[in-house]
DNA sequence: ATAATCTCTGTAGTACCTACAGGTTCAAGC
DNA sequence: GCTTGAACCTGTAGGTACTACAGAGATTAT
């Protein structure tokens, strides 16, 4: 990973649209891994970290679980996507974002026509 | 309201979907009004706090903050539906409710073509 | 009538952030 | 090169929205 694109945590906060504490909240409880540092220990971050913290934030919205996500995560680090395992996560979610469609469908319907 | 259409929180707790626990809260906060109560002090819930209750659960669900929906509470309280008001209230609501749409929907068919 | 279950209260714990305090590092202007 | 202000570091405290528990009283089933 070149240098040119790393960034530190205050430009990650602003391209994510992340809160700056959240950053370092999901790093503690190991759902970022640890970046890199630069000597004097301000963080670093890849496009791989960018990406994977975009992941989070989607996944967040979608009503996914911190927990969800790190077993998601481990299992896409471990042996990459489209597994049995990732699909058990997440066959369950699926049945749930089918109703949410609806209901958004619907409250959306009512709003409009306000 | 006639006796007999009269629950206590643990039917409200079974018809609703809501944890036991979260009704009191509700009522703590001042989301839900105060029920009536048999002398000996056991809460009794109309069809009325049934619907209020699920139209919460409902809000909750969609994105709706507490205060958000004590706001929209009261407007239905004090003046009914429909006005200007609950629109305003509504309408940034409905912009990223169109955008979950939209997500979810992504998401729906990544997962279902695992 | 007595055991099991439900409800009551206050309070403590959990999940997921978000803000703050007190100090260090960096970058821009003089 | 020196200053000064923004960005970063750490640990910790506070906030929202629940959720669970303990100990006591009420209700229901056998």
């Amino acid at each position: 990973m070149s240098q040119t694109q790393m960034i530190k945590r205050g430009e990650l906060a602003i391209r994510s649209g992340c809160n700056l504490e959240t950053i370092r909240y999901y790093e503690n409880i190991g759902l970022l891994r640890p970046p890199e540092r630069t000597d004097s220990g301000h963080r670093l971050y890849s496009k791989d970290d960018q990406a994977r913290l975009g992941f989070i934030l989607r996944g967040r919205e979608l009503g996914f679980s911190i927990e969800e996500l790190k077993s998601l995560l481990s299992l896409v680090d471990s042996h990459g996507y489209s597994c049995g395992e990732v699909f058990d996560l997440t066959r369950d979610h699926l049945t749930s974002i089918r109703q949410k469609i609806i209901d958004l469908k619907k409250l959306e319907r009512t709003l409009a026509d306000v």
